[in-house]
DNA sequence: GTCTATATCTTGATAGAC
DNA sequence: GTCTATCAAGATATAGAC
């Protein structure tokens, strides 16, 4: 399987029509069919560049997770304390939500995890654990340096925000209020202020 | 389309099976013939239970939203105080996970929103609307006891702790390593202790 | 209520020409 | 790299016999 590094245009643009579809519609919501029509070339092309769905999907999030990546470190570039970076962490999240309530794309197989190629559930578990330790050393910083409360270990802290992020998409898609992830986590970052 | 309490011992069994199904692989992860198998009949017995996949998922979510309403008054009978109460609440989801990491029935189908039928998509909302004025109620009755922090008000505490529960599942699925629900709550009860 | 048989469509995937 | 043609399998759904 290529490094999405290493795809050409059209392959990019399938990997780009792919994301979106998976967090529109999920894994098992979308065919090679519907990424042909919304790249412009048949089903069979679709083939030539991803032989199969999984390694599509494979593509998809070793994507996702390199160019999250790039982000936590603008925020860690960009913002000097812990707090500000909870709160640019969790606008990543709602700039996501934003365009017509797109999941997480790892949110939407993580709980499609039990109907997917194992190759996909890997590169998953892959996103989690970069975002579960960065969240971590966020927190356990902000902690020694007296900007976050430390009533809750940084471990079970990082547990809390990444599940409250995740799950407030997939709660403001089922209620169609729209609360959203930024807002949801704005309100609990007051629970972290220090005494 | 039927009640879910005028249904008959089948059609009892097929929504059992199809509740399970939507829990592991979601509404479309799995087919007729998967309900089909479990149940022990042929495809087309199905058809006669439940007309098409859509109706069958309404009655799924009806009896689970009906179900969940049980329980939340079970609650309100056995657990005086709202700290109890919420930590009772996590014991819900965490039963459904522990086995087999079942996802929430609405989580997982609030996740695929885009992808279902408009007529499953209200059952969901209907089942996150009573979740959220019930831990609303809770909150607010918490606070006014002084047995909860009055840092976030209880419509956001509510917004928080469901985003909260099904977004653990989630996650819990994505990772593997299962930290659960129950967890993540209990945790995150703690910055909700009075000063 | 359940079955066999079937219709119709879509799915992921392949063969081979250009 | 893209196409037409095609495949085998699986999808939802219906008809009609028992």
């Amino acid at each position: 399987m290529k490094h999405f590094s290493e795809i050409s245009a059209t392959a990019e643009r399938v990997v780009d029509a792919a994301e979106t579809l998976i967090q529109e519609r999920g894994y098992n919501g979308f065919s090679y069919d519907d990424v042909a029509r919304i790249v412009g070339i048949k089903k069979p092309s679709i083939h030539h560049h991803f032989a199969t769905k999984g390694e599509l999907a494979v593509v998809v999030v070793q994507r996702y997770v390199h160019r999250f990546k790039e982000k936590l470190l603008q925020i860690e570039g960009s913002q000097a304390g812990a707090s500000e970076r909870l709160l640019a962490y969790a606008t990543l999240f709602e700039q996501t939500f934003s365009v017509d309530q797109h999941l997480c794309v790892c949110g939407m197989l993580g709980a499609e995890a039990g109907a997917l190629p194992e190759l996909v559930n890997h590169e998953v578990q892959v996103f989690f654990d970069v975002n579960m330790n960065w969240l971590r050393q966020v927190v356990s910083e902000g902690q020694r340096a007296g900007q976050l409360a430390k009533t809750v270990e940084p471990q079970n802290v990082a547990a809390i925000y990444l599940s409250l992020l995740e799950g407030a998409m997939v709660v403001g898609r089922g209620t169609r209020q729209g609360v959203g992830p930024a807002s949801v986590a704005s309100q609990f970052l007051k629970t972290l202020k220090p005494a």
